[in-house]
DNA sequence: CAAAAAATGTTGACAATGTCTACTTCGGTC
DNA sequence: GACCGAAGTAGACATTGTCAACATTTTTTG
């Protein structure tokens, strides 16, 4: 009832956006388990139910989330690759410490981005997108790299995933707080180093290292 | 009162036993989202409560359940290495193939795994002892390469962390659905591929391959 | 061998959460 | 100025993790 008449913030104007910001906070400060609906709704100054205004369930807002995150990683690629331009070799080097960086220094919402279960036919077609283009990104700067003659002429697919594949071990690793296992252990210097091994393995034998 | 009197089921027997077990079936039927005490308690017919006897909370019973994986993990490797004595690079190969192909199969247990925050002080004594026990499985592959002159002489602990962070990174990727992102893309072939680049990587140059 | 004690299971409660339904209020359109 | 959809609120419900109090079984021990 008249709990707030003509209350001049009933509206909150731009609640998605406000629940997304404090969600990428909250993220980072509790972790995803400590996520909660009803916590983002307190933070946000708005009743409980009002997310579902603009989120069809707790998977769906965390599923938009999660796209942020890609969006992100994405530009971080671009921008590196812009950073190293005509220079592949320094490029891999930057992205790999680049993408490893981000992870640790975010890793709730890392794990979030591959937590997803894998967008379905037409559901979450921002995910889907954002995760795209940063896959994109990858791909592009291997098809660089193939061209300058740094890499192996292998399929782009095949010398992408490998990358990927050694980076995100890296990161998920890092976040495990695994990479520390071996006695005294620099995770920095040991993401470098491993990163550097796979090149020798996809790169074209000639500048030896 | 009496409810039932000199029920002769009333003690299970070894209820923290059959709760892991039914915890694993649950983890690959419903996820880790679906997995819940409640549920656990009555797959195995005892009261909702009654898991408190043996575990502290849920994150205890989790830290169990991955011990558990972290076991079979292990064991698969050290399995591998005995079939491929002599070897180095069979092992190399085959133990890729296996860690990936496990993880794969139970991707709810894999996750689970490596989603456990870190042991602390004198927390989950089992937890820790069964993961470093999958590393020093791995270690000891690679010591062996090494003295084979399979690998080149660097630190193992590189060695064995670029190994790790590639199988982990494409056994996450295969998990998460990304592995497929390259137009047509078996997934098994390209693990197989890239773990074959790192080897590149991490090999003696001798073998031309 | 009986009695005390420790282990194991049960019931009942509580707060928190995701989610639904019904109601209210705001911003703009005929 | 009345109307309508979008956005927000209040209230309810089932489920869950967890705790405390009680019951029963097993084990220790005098």
């Amino acid at each position: 009832m008249a709990t707030h008449t003509s209350n001049p913030e009933y509206h909150h104007g731009n609640l998605r956006q406000a629940l997304l910001d404090a969600g990428e906070k909250l993220l980072e400060s509790v972790g995803v388990d400590g996520l909660t609906l009803r916590g983002l709704a307190r933070e946000t100054g708005v009743s409980h139910a009002a997310p579902y205004r603009h989120f069809a369930d707790k998977a769906d807002l965390l599923a938009a989330l999660a796209a942020r995150g890609f969006d992100r990683l994405a530009r971080a690629l671009v921008a590196t690759a812009g950073e190293h331009a005509g220079d592949p070799r320094g490029e891999y080097l930057a992205s790999c410490r680049r993408y490893i960086e981000l992870g640790r220094k975010h890793p709730a919402m890392y794990r979030l981005m591959f937590g997803q279960p894998q967008p379905g036919v037409g559901d979450q077609p921002e995910l889907a997108a954002a995760g795209q283009a940063a896959f994109d990104a990858l791909t592009a700067a291997m098809r660089r790299g193939v061209a300058a003659g740094l890499y192996r002429d292998a399929s782009i697919e095949t010398l992408a995933m490998a990358v990927w594949a050694l980076v995100h071990g890296l990161t998920e690793l890092a976040i495990a707080g695994r990479l520390g296992l071996c006695g005294e252990g620099d995770a920095g210097r040991l993401s470098e180093d491993a990163c550097a091994l796979l090149l020798r393995g996809i790169g074209t034998s000639r500048p030896g290292a």
